[in-house]
DNA sequence: CCTCAGTTCTGATGCGTTTCATTTTCTAGC
DNA sequence: GCTAGAAAATGAAACGCATCAGAACTGAGG
């Protein structure tokens, strides 16, 4: 139990009757301390109850051992699941994440990438609505490494990212619902902002011109459970038999909303109206009727995104210069009870797309 | 765009042709210097692109601007929801919130709690598996304050802590089965070190008991969704007379588990088995079968965590002696259709219970 | 006993900031 | 123009650590 003013290296070392270079070399390369030694500085340390600076470790240091992930929804499941595989691979090499949540406000988002400037963090990975950010280009002026999750390669200028094609997750969804005899589809997701959304809003139209079919926007306010359930009133509200008989929803959380809200209002689904989601949460599979939705490799786009920081950072330390690299996963669909396949419940990879493939695009290939 | 190394406080005052302590002078107290020299100082900031590093005011200070809210599950919206909370409440006092998840693993856990002790955060918010850490002691030791959430009063002896009745919301949710008529009710939910799973059976037994009725043990391994899936086995697996009519959850995520498996294997929700949850995530609602709930006040939850642990750092800092406060909120039971009550869907509250009235109970009293 | 090549320790220096006792500059009243 | 008093600016001293050139040991070979 540390007794008045917390103990230092300094006290360690006069409790342990050796110099402050010592203790600090027990602290950091103990295998050039005599094994007496080390055990007499260790016995100090914890006589003393010393805990390491880290504020003044990173003064001397220039960088802390902290990476954050900062992202858009904290409710939406996805996320965290990046969060956790981004957590597995920094944990290997000596590193911490923490999560913070901008809930889809941008000034929110800029005060953490500042914050996280000035706290001049390891790394810094995020998901954001807004790539334009000022803050987001002060962090790299500052040399902090910063990869970009879950963004399309060709818009990831000068940044390292990793995402999953975007356009093909949205054919996939819409040829599916297309093969299924459905003549007009809707895509409900929003707001167009959002380059995700837009990407799969674009696979989903060509999706769509290929076969000829029609296809119609229901623009949400966001990518919730709440836009999806608004979005329903708004497709119960049109006239039958112009009323799509198929939603691909730009999200999990959206289609989960939407699926409610039909249900609650007596839409059968998939009879009435099919429904393919997106990113296929746990949730999906537990819904009310279990959802179809393009796969994303959640844990892995984490692990990726942490270790091309963790490269990038490498780089940047050695003075070598860094070249800027894009992975891009493939999503895959996963078939279940909502889109209407007749056949008993069937979950299949898709034609195209294998899970976990990455494609490594250096910039000017 | 900056030059070589990175400008500091000191290239500023160069440039600005002042000393140090003017321009720390603007950083902190820009009225106590006069207009033309704050731009002038300013001037100089945006042109050498000057970022404060925080490492070295906390090292000068003793203790940043960071808070941590560490916790078991990352992939259950109770505690992101609780983080929002907590999150609103701290940046109305100009800290930030950082999210640490253990994901259930006790030494990932004390790795955090270390890494936040040498930090010297801010303050620490915590919902743990196991409250008897030597890390946790180790915090408190070196004053940082420590803020117990979701945890009940009676065990959390050194610490500040906010927390739901939960021995209460067990009694609620089976009171409410027997009241439709069940007579043998199972409780789902483990492993039972948790406290709060604990709690949640004592009030079931309590409601049990009074009533007279059966109550069954099914343990899980852990709070998420595979665990009610396995539950859901040995429910399906039990001799139909034997065989529970009803389930408590000790969770929302082994609510659901549990629900879609009894749908898989076509087991009629609430007609065979009605089914009760905890925690109303969003979720719930939004159930195959509209989940009947113990809601708890989430947000409020994380605020008033936020709002003790700030009380606690400015006595801790001003040197009053600090009185550990521990809240407690009254949950409520929120009846949808998986618990089969007939009328037609009806959301009440419980009798007892007022939502967000908190209860403070000053240690000794 | 001496040399030489390890091996182990030492301790002064600086990281970028805040603080605060002083010094300097401004303001107003005469 | 002078002065007292207030306001503004100064700059040296920490904060706790890592570093690294060199001092002090060690032991083997002579």
């Amino acid at each position: 139990m540390p007794r008045g003013r917390p103990a230092g290296i300094k006290d360690v070392a006069a409790r342990a009757g050796v110099s402050v270079g010592t203790v600090s070399n027990v602290l950091n390369r103990p295998d050039q301390v005599r094994p007496a030694t080390r055990a007499l500085v260790e016995d100090a340390m914890t006589a003393l109850g010393f805990v390491r600076n880290e504020s003044a470790r990173q003064l001397r240091l220039g960088s802390s051992r902290i990476v954050a992930y900062v992202f858009l929804d904290s409710s939406n499941p996805f996320f965290t699941d990046v969060a956790r595989g981004a957590d597995d691979a920094l944990r290997e090499n000596g590193l911490a994440l923490m999560m913070c949540t901008s809930d889809g406000d941008t000034r929110r988002e800029e005060a953490y990438l500042s914050l996280l400037l000035e706290q001049r963090v390891h790394g810094v990975l995020l998901t954001s609505a807004d790539y334009t950010s000022s803050a987001l280009q002060r962090l790299s002026d500052h040399g902090v490494p910063v990869v970009l999750v879950d963004r399309p390669p060709q818009e990831a200028g000068g940044w390292c990212s990793v995402g999953v094609d975007d356009v093909l997750g949205g054919e996939l969804a819409v040829t599916h619902l297309l093969e299924q005899q459905h003549q007009r589809v809707a895509f409900v997701g929003g707001p167009m902002t959002i380059p995700q959304v837009t990407d799969r809003w674009i696979g989903a139209q060509q999706a769509a011109a290929a076969a000829g079919a029609g296809l119609v926007l229901i623009e949400t306010e966001a990518l919730t459970f709440a836009g999806g359930r608004e979005a329903a009133q708004r497709l119960t509200g049109m006239p039958a038999r112009r009323r799509p008989t198929a939603a691909f929803c730009a999200n999990d959380l959206v289609a989960l909303g939407l699926l409610q809200q039909l249900t609650h209002q007596g839409v059968d689904v998939p009879g009435d109206i099919a429904i393919v989601g997106y990113d296929d949460i746990d949730f999906a599979a537990a819904a009310a009727v279990p959802l179809t939705s393009v796969r994303q490799p959640r844990q892995l786009l984490g692990r990726t995104a942490a270790e091309l920081m963790h490269r990038e950072a490498q780089r940047t330390s050695s003075g070598t210069a860094h070249v800027h690299e894009q992975v891009q996963f493939q999503p895959e669909l996963v078939v279940r009870e909502s889109s209407g396949v007749s056949q008993s419940r069937r979950t299949g990879s898709a034609a195209r797309g294998r899970r976990g493939r990455p494609r490594s695009t250096p910039p000017g290939a």
